[in-house]
DNA sequence: CGCCGCATTTGGATCGATCCAAACGCATGC
DNA sequence: GCATGCGTTTGGATCGATCCAAATGCGGCG
């Protein structure tokens, strides 16, 4: 029966190996399943374990072995669905190589940021994951981390030789404005997202090529810049139609910025899938829900969280991997907030 | 300058002492901002820290002083966007408080939540935040957890002597209830969750409470069961009109809950906010976007979170603390999605 | 001149695990 | 009887910080 004593001390290896009379390295052997022990030997300690309530002591091994079985994972803000799926699927691999996940929040402050660096680094995580908050430097970054601990960079370029894992933002954009110049649109607009963030810059870049190969020209006031928030991108959505002809259909920043845009559209009698084509970007949950559900480009954040959480166990194992950097493949989800250009608009 | 120096082995506290001729004993006092310690030698110390690139090597001063500055974070899923939420003020929380977050997610089930508290429990936190998955036994999770480390569970009842910090589930719901009766509905629906989570008790309870108090009896056959999930909830919509005459309004569950039932709705021809009046709970992000805008009752997850860390943080500076049972005030929040009955339903 | 008190500094033990070289017991072979 | 080898076990040093009792330097005072 194990005991629920309300022992005053913590059980140390020690006290098992005085426990059942071998010595602590002995303990420690079984503890690590090493095949050295005497098959005996391991079941008498390992039934102390049990009847003593052992708890492994993971601080004291990491500092005689140097190793560390935490990463850090840095994001802006978990209440972004979008981090928030990464960082489920960041824990998620971890968990299941055996790791713990330090979490750690900027709130898209590059100060807060170099904070939350120094805290997570005093304990000695294996490799720290960092989506970088605007603004962020990174010769600054790099001096805070050191050459000691494995940095991999998700979401954002980040200037200085990093691992990085970041999605085909210009590919993504392109497909999205392939769909629409396929479905017979041809005023397109590109709304939402600050011009001076990377994923920004390369959807936009994506969204021009596409219609450059289509023989047209992306009209500057169709390019609509806002805060990537829901709120900020309904107030905005006056602008696509300020002047005549107007545009049919719109490529988004993101989903959340093309959420916004759904409601805007509302707000002036417009209903996107109806007379106006909405594209978002990311695919979080709330876009297979709203209505019209929402045709966008899917990220799968989930599945880059695991990845992520590989490519840094791997070069904590491993510190010669050279840094590389990784662009994830991007795919069209079609729904129902795209349509065809209506006629009396075409 | 602080020189990038690629140098192999990790600065410690006794290089900062060989390096300005000074003993551990000193480097280690100012490190904590002793008053014992000569101002001058702090300068020269704190001088030598910058010039070496020192970082604090937490683990190692838990393991001699026996204190941690971690705390360990459990919920079911970082996807859910109310936990999300949650996470995001317990970070925010214990960030202010110099302290660091453990995250572990269980996806709702008991036997991985054991791994993971045994997992997090390895690295000796100072306390434990813990939204139960569904089934848990508290016996259990008491073994697991021990005496030494103080445990909040949050949200969830769990048998046994613990801290807690619910949501008044029961006001939340007769909140709700009130708020339909008194727009004039009569036939009230209940709908979504599972019976038997505490939190769904709860909240039957009390919109029973509410109906009983203006002298109408619950009808059995409008307490619709679900999981909790916006799919889910869509897909049961229809058991609602089963009969004639059928409900004017529901209490749902929680605020995924509502939306899918909103969803459903729509795909039934009805519209939320006109022809069926539809309250939630939890006021997640997406309840003020949602078409119409989620009437709902407000939780303030985020609130919620720091209020978790400020009580486990206490606990864990004085662990005589005795166990309490906090359950957090909530509001109704009221936007469009519930109307008054139609005429021709009422 | 020697002793005291004050401010400051220090060596050594300690936390709980791991690492390593060495030792142990025992059967085998010459 | 002694060296050899194998399977198993072990003591002691070690990781990087903290704690504590004791030492140090120094000015003042009888």
């Amino acid at each position: 029966m194990p005991q629920a004593d309300a022992s005053p001390r913590k059980v140390t290896l020690s006290d098992i190996a005085d426990g059942c009379g071998v010595s602590r390295a002995t303990v420690s052997l079984v503890l690590r399943g090493s095949p050295l022990v005497n098959a005996d030997t391991r079941a008498r300690v390992q039934a102390e374990f049990r009847k003593q309530g052992y708890v492994y002591n993971r601080a004291a091994a990491n500092l005689r072995s140097g190793t560390s079985s935490a990463v850090a994972l840095i994001v802006n803000d978990l209440s972004n669905p979008y981090f928030a799926e990464f960082a489920a699927g960041v824990d998620e691999a971890l968990a299941g190589a055996g790791c713990v996940t330090l979490l750690g929040s900027t709130g898209e402050s590059a100060e807060r940021q170099d904070q939350v660096l120094a805290s997570l680094l005093e304990h000695a995580p294996a490799g720290i994951i960092l989506s970088p908050a605007e603004g962020s430097d990174g010769a600054a970054v790099a001096r805070r981390v050191g050459v000691h601990t494995p940095l991999l960079v998700f979401n954002r370029e980040l200037a200085g030789d990093f691992d990085l894992l970041a999605l085909d933002n210009r590919h993504g954009a392109q497909l999205a404005t392939e769909h629409l110049l396929a479905l017979g649109h041809r005023r397109i607009a590109f709304f939402g997202g600050h011009r001076d963030s990377s994923s920004c810059r390369q959807r936009r870049e994506g969204f021009v090529a596409a219609l450059a190969d289509a023989g047209i020209a992306a009209e500057p006031g169709w390019m609509v810049e806002t805060a990537p928030t829901r709120l900020e991108a309904a107030r905005q959505a006056g602008a696509l139609f300020a002047r005549d002809p107007a545009p049919t259909a719109a490529v988004c920043y993101n989903d959340a910025v093309a959420l916004g845009l759904q409601l805007g559209l509302a707000a002036r009698g417009r209903q996107s899938g109806r007379d106006f084509a909405v594209v978002g970007f990311d695919d979080i949950p709330e876009a297979a829900v709203s209505s019209p559900p929402l045709t966008t480009i899917g990220t799968d954040p989930r599945a880059r969280g695991r990845q992520a959480a590989y490519r840094i166990l791997a070069r904590s194992r491993d510190a010669t991997i050279a840094a590389t950097r990784t662009i994830a493949p991007v795919r069209l989800v079609v729904r129902e907030s795209s349509c065809k250009p209506s006629k009396d608009l075409a």
